[in-house]
DNA sequence: GATGAATGAGCCTTCATTCAT
DNA sequence: GATGAATGAAGGCTCATTCAT
């Protein structure tokens, strides 16, 4: 049986994934990541539009991926705030962690899309963003977290934290291995620094 | 004769940081920072050696300062751990606000530079987080704080954490005004997301 | 597919000889280049690393054929000494001859690549010289010359007095018509000055 | 007593022909000729008008000693043709003896001017091989050299092959004693490779 | 006159994208 | 569809020249 013609696609962005993480997205150079996806140069331009949509539909997958988890954790009723949160957490790191590359390619280059603005995973982003608000107003409203705790910015702070956190373990797994890194990060979020 | 001015060095660097905040470093041409700078393309090299050495330099000069204030901070006897760690909260974000670009600059181009993992900077910002460490072990050992919070992972956690507020601020800085963003940042800090 | 084609390696270079011949090798533009071989200025780049190798790979060619000639030469028992000498002018003439702008970047161009005192024709060219002056011993073992004259420097005189006449030549090609040049030539390196 | 202007005129020249000799022309930086010479880089425009007249500066001064030299050999009566050939291979060797950047200079840089075809030195050098010429036919004349020599070809052959040993010489003086040189060169053109 | 900082035109080179095969 | 050679726009950097001091 041959290899269907997804394959293909599959193959560039799996392969667009290592060679952004590895040089960045403006290091990285098409004809490298047809290299590496065992394509011709001219071929990646039968599946993608440019370079940055490559890395557009990668981030779109990304954040489709991180916003459907958490939409489908916002809908259950079997759990509370906090557990939800902890679910989230594990979720994320759960998604990051056969991939540290896609985890590196997530950190470089996020912040570099967001000055853009624009970009279909923008969406996916922000209503993730929201979810996470809303989880925490939910929590708040259960009498389940501090009512001091501005949402908005909570998602954030523990946003960014979360992603400097997958940095250090994608750049050395070794030392930060991820199961403590996770439990750890549960822990940070739900109690802070002092002791109770 | 005219003499080298370090008012145009200065007037460099910082048009530098406005226009790499704007169009990211690789976005950004030599020629559009000359011109913001006010003076001919030409004169960028007589003060830097190349378009990387402007961005070295910023960073250096930013970590230089973060790299300062922690310390003298680790020095002081008249405070706690904890005070230690809300007054460097507030340093940081007194060191970024008044310039909303460098926050820009900082959040978006320090992962590119980490990758390269090479740089005068770099020796000021492993200090940096060697020291934040430290004064959590600090509180730890006083029993200001909690126990079983890993440092070195608290400290990245907390970094991490700072960078996306400071950057959501910097992006909008009507929206997240700093004197709440920097006093909400204490509080999750200390004190997570569960109630007291 | 396009295949890479020698042709135009070979146009690349031929148009290098022009280019190189009528501005100098620090006047030329690759963008010249690229035109008088009538492809774009990138292609250039398919076929050379940079400038300077064109300029190396030309003399490489060269030299290797000068050097070749001259070691197919030096091979044959069915000539003596002076016959050698005699053949060798007539062979350097007979590689110029159907290119005078090859004599020209040849003439100008040498003594620059020989103040840098690398690349691979150097190894020719020095062989060459080396064979040259071989010739010369084998012509005064055997009798043939004039025992008191110093092969290496004799080898050197020649070379120059060559090199300056092909220059003339090149330049006006109709004032120094090259066969009787070459004859001229003969005459004058066997006999000198003096009269019989 | 302070130095006259004209030793800053000097000094730059002087200093041009080693930074021209060791860089070439091309390679040579205005601010390194000023740099040797001890004056200002601006100081350099006071005296020339560019970098281009410098070198035809040397180059005028250059010609016109060797025309003036071979001039007053000309007209001298009581020397022969043959002598005044000796005479004037010493004269040049003479010229360049005490300053081994200025032959390589003369070396380098003189294809790159004859390009060019223009400026006052071109004067004094076409004049000088016309009275090359005219020795060799005064020589031809009084039966002391051989009638068959092309006296124009033979002047730019004999010229050539100086030029090529003083390159030899100022690129490794040792090797190539200029004595040793002058009298070499003298009898091969004279009395050619052949045995008498 | 002297200085050397400032200027800006110019060119080599790269690489995303195209297109003949 | 697949290929990879070909394209050419764009920009970092140099350095001869200028000019304010």
């Amino acid at each position: 049986m041959r290899r269907k013609s997804g394959d293909k696609e599959r193959s560039i962005a799996e392969a667009a994934v290592k060679v952004f993480a590895r040089d960045g997205y403006h290091g990285a150079k098409i004809t490298d990541i047809a290299e590496v996806a065992g394509v011709a140069t001219g071929s990646v331009y039968l599946y993608f539009h440019n370079k940055e949509s490559i890395l557009h539909h990668l981030f779109t997958q990304l954040w489709k991926g991180m916003n459907g988890a958490l939409a489908e954790l916002l809908a259950r009723n079997d759990l509370g705030a906090r557990e939800k949160v902890e679910e989230l957490i594990d979720t994320i790191f759960g998604l990051f962690a056969p991939n540290p590359s896609l985890a590196l390619l997530f950190v470089n280059e996020q912040p570099q899309l967001l000055r853009e603005g624009s970009g279909e995973f923008m969406h996916y982003y922000i209503e993730f963003l929201r979810m996470g608000e809303q989880v925490v107003r939910q929590g708040i409203a259960a009498g389940e977290f501090d009512a001091s705790v501005d949402a908005r910015l909570f998602t954030n702070y523990v946003f960014g934290a979360i992603r400097q956190v997958l940095h250090q373990w994608a750049r050395a797994p070794r030392q930060f291995p991820l199961a403590a890194v996770r439990k750890e990060v549960r822990h940070i979020t739900l109690h802070g620094l002092l002791p109770r």
